[in-house]
DNA sequence: ATCGTTACGGTTGAC
DNA sequence: AGGTCAACCGTAACG
């Protein structure tokens, strides 16, 4: 439990095992590298060990954010109540049919593309346990339209079963920006855009930070602990968002969390990161850092508020699991720039 | 001295 | 409700 007050490395930063370093000194890195400072001094600079500017550094380059990747939670199931009813159609019309061959036709009838197909031996168990061999199927189906609204209606996958691109949730409407991120459609609900845009948007906006959980007390908090870390359950999200849009956010899509974790002391100067700026306790405020940074991939010049997820980021960068990729994160899903407007910030 | 890589111990959230 | 799993995190250490 006192983890979640923060340990310090040996460079003298504070940073909670386990938890992303706060977007604002992630931003810092990237800024300062934009800036032409070496990583190892940004390493010294920030007290962020080099390892990590690394990594931040290696996944702006690749990605285009800054941000963190989703944190905990599952893959969507692939098996949607639609890719059921499909299968089980198959079923149907040919009892004899293979696993393989309804997948075959999955891909083929565009029930699911090749990212989200399910494996044979998940339409197995489907057709094990969902469909049951075809006398009994018909039977389920008559049994299950009497006592049922719909197939599988009740099943826990219609959670994860994306309206399209991240569809037009109705907590998309942060900032009046839309979240709609194309390409980011299936293999993940794009915590990311969500994240970004509420994260970028705080970012960009100081007024925006003092909500009501606005970062004020938590500054404060943070003062009174000299360094110490909030808890990690205080960066939580903002509930003002759809439980949809938050689902993945674990990544500082809520303002005091966001601000909160970026008050790293830097060397020999006691601020607040935040962002682009960072709260100078000598009274000066908001102080803007640099006038924006651009990123090579997208070749956009890019003020701070600019940051867009690549989606999401649960490609490998030097962990444990090699991750085969192309399954879960097709490339597409990795340029995905997302402009927020500063002045969406209002 | 610098920097990329990776083992490690940790957190998180869906199942 | 609690455990499991697989994702992610940053650090530390190695090369």
């Amino acid at each position: 439990m006192d983890q979640s007050y923060g340990e310090v490395n040996q460079l003298g930063g504070v940073f909670v095992n386990g938890r992303p370093l706060p977007n604002g000194l992630r931003l810092r890195i990237v800024e300062l590298a934009q800036l032409g400072v070496r990583p190892c001094d940004i390493s010294r600079q920030l007290r962020v060990s080099h390892g990590c500017v690394s990594k931040i550094l290696a996944r702006y380059h690749e990605t285009g954010s800054v941000l963190p990747g989703a944190i905990g939670g599952s893959k969507p199931r692939v098996t949607t109540p639609h890719v059921v009813k499909s299968i089980r159609d198959y079923k149907q019309g040919d009892p004899g049919i293979f696993a393989w061959e309804i997948r075959d036709r999955l891909l083929a009838d565009a029930v699911c593309d090749k990212y989200n197909v399910p494996s044979v031996s998940s339409i197995s168990r489907i057709l094990r346990n969902k469909i049951g061999n075809l006398s009994q199927s018909n039977q389920y189906e008559n049994h299950h339209t009497k006592t049922h609204p719909g197939p599988l209606a009740c099943s826990p996958v219609h959670a994860y079963s994306f309206p399209g691109p991240l569809g037009p949730s109705p907590g998309s409407k942060v900032g009046g920006v839309s979240a709609t991120h194309v390409g980011l459609s299936r293999a993940w609900p794009s915590v990311h855009t969500l994240s970004n845009i509420l994260g970028i948007r705080s970012f960009m906006d100081p007024a925006a930070l003092a909500g009501p959980d606005g970062y004020a007390p938590i500054m404060e908090e943070w003062a009174g602990r000299a360094g110490a870390f909030p808890s990690a359950r205080a960066v939580h999200v903002d509930k003002t968002a759809s439980d949809a849009d938050v689902k993945y956010s674990q990544c500082s899509s809520n303002l005091s969390g966001y601000v909160s974790t970026c008050a790293y002391p830097p060397p020999g100067q006691y601020g607040l990161y935040g962002g682009s700026g960072y709260m100078s306790p000598a009274g000066a405020g908001w102080q803007a850092q640099s006038p924006g940074f651009s990123h090579p991939l997208t070749t956009a010049s890019a003020t701070c508020g600019d940051f867009h997820s690549a989606g999401p980021l649960r490609q490998r960068l030097g962990d444990r699991k090699p991750v085969g990729g192309l399954s879960r994160y097709p490339p597409e899903h990795v340029t995905c720039p997302q402009r927020l407007s500063p002045s969406g910030a209002s």
